[in-house]
DNA sequence: TCAAATTTTAAGCCAATCTTAAGGAAAACT
DNA sequence: AGTTTTCCTTAAGATTGGCTTAAAATTTGA
């Protein structure tokens, strides 16, 4: 996995340069703005580390530029200013994910393994037991009929998939399916869970969806 | 690992708990300043999550004050403010980071783990003879086979992996793991430590919990 | 705008889990 | 050996948390 980064700060692209090649990823370093960007464009990288602000051409500049001719290769900001505007703006710019200086290392490196998980493999259809979803086409069956489920059903259902074999504890699900962060003394969940258990029929040899009490619920084939 | 949150709106503070406890932290709750410092000086937690504003004595000043005896304990201050000055005055006071209320679990759980995992040595896969605990996904397994614990059966056993090889005491098992802090003259820990070694399987040679006389238990790898 | 579908809340019920308690077994001490 | 202490084991009562249902709130779509 190739990785390019432009930052004009050495002391910062060393140590990542140093931290990401010990996690065996290739590192280019551009130190300033257009030379960044020819690099990008040339490189052919999985995955780009921009800077907000470089001299030449800022980070923002680079994206949308790059966005032009590269639609998928992920884009990371690196960045100090931390006001939800210019969050939004980088976003918009084409950026997949973003991340506030002081930053931790380990913390670049979970972000930077997710945006690149999609390339090394992901489908837009996933499987349990005989359940298929497809997140692409927005549809569920099991064998060969096709169930049909609301918004919040498939989402928590695709969330549940997902992870399937890892227990996923509830403040997990709601923050991920309902996008609750705080106060969350509500039964949703469990709601949900059984109106997807009772569309999905699962029978008594079909426990594709596992309550782990106190905990949450987790995905299993069986 | 115990948690003590000072914070004053119990909605937070009671999400937070929730949620800390399915990641199978010990949390406790101090909603107003000086109970919180005379809390933190006195209940041997692993970690400190303050807010900002307490009534009583601001989080600022428990910070400083706990830091005059507690130099290793890490302290992550919750705050509204968001002003470079501000954060830098509570890094001053002696706090190792700092998170902006609104703030997503997910963040404040992987700081939180930043913080600790010089202490906890940074897995979340720990084993003990032929049984694997996985606190990230709650599963333990003994060879091949999935056992499935309760949440306090799980957490014992977690306690006492974390600590192989040290004899744990019972007033410090029951400290950690039940939240007792006074009268520990129950038989709970016995009957714990009986579902275990049952649900476990250990047979004759597989002595992986044994008990200490008069003292408590360790896990050994034997 | 009104009706229908979806989402959320609330409450009672039930089952899993937790805790207590008590009798028996094993170890340590006299 | 007898006594005492500590631990093991079991079972029953208390508690918690999840399931289910129905109704209220919200959103969507005609």
């Amino acid at each position: 996995m190739r990785i390019l980064i432009v930052e004009d700060e050495p002391g910062i692209s060393n140590f990542l340069k140093q931290g990401l090649e010990e996690e065996s990823y290739a590192v280019d370093i551009a130190e300033e703005g257009k030379r960044g960007l020819q690099l990008a464009l040339t490189g052919d990288y999985d995955l780009l580390l921009l800077d907000w602000m470089v001299p030449g051409l800022s980070g923002i500049e680079i994206c949308r530029q790059f966005r032009t001719e590269f639609k998928e290769t992920p884009v990371i900001f690196l960045t100090a200013k931390d006001t939800v505007d210019e969050t939004i703006f980088g976003l918009q710019a084409g950026a997949n994910d973003y991340i506030k200086k002081p930053f931790n290392f380990e913390e670049l490196l979970e972000r930077i393994k997710v945006q690149l998980r999609p390339k090394s493999g992901e489908h837009s259809v996933f499987e349990l037991g005989n359940i298929t979803l497809n997140t692409a086409t927005h549809q569920v069956f099991k064998s060969e009929e096709e169930i049909s489920l609301t918004q919040k059903e498939f989402a928590l259902l695709e969330y549940l998939i997902r992870n399937k074999g890892i227990v996923c504890r509830r403040s997990r699900i709601i923050e991920s399916v309902w996008d609750i962060h705080f106060e969350y003394n509500t039964g949703v969940i469990d709601v949900y869970i059984n109106a997807l258990r009772k569309k999905l029929k699962l029978g008594e040899d079909e426990n594709y969806i596992q309550t782990v009490r106190g905990i949450g619920y987790v995905a299993k084939d069986i």
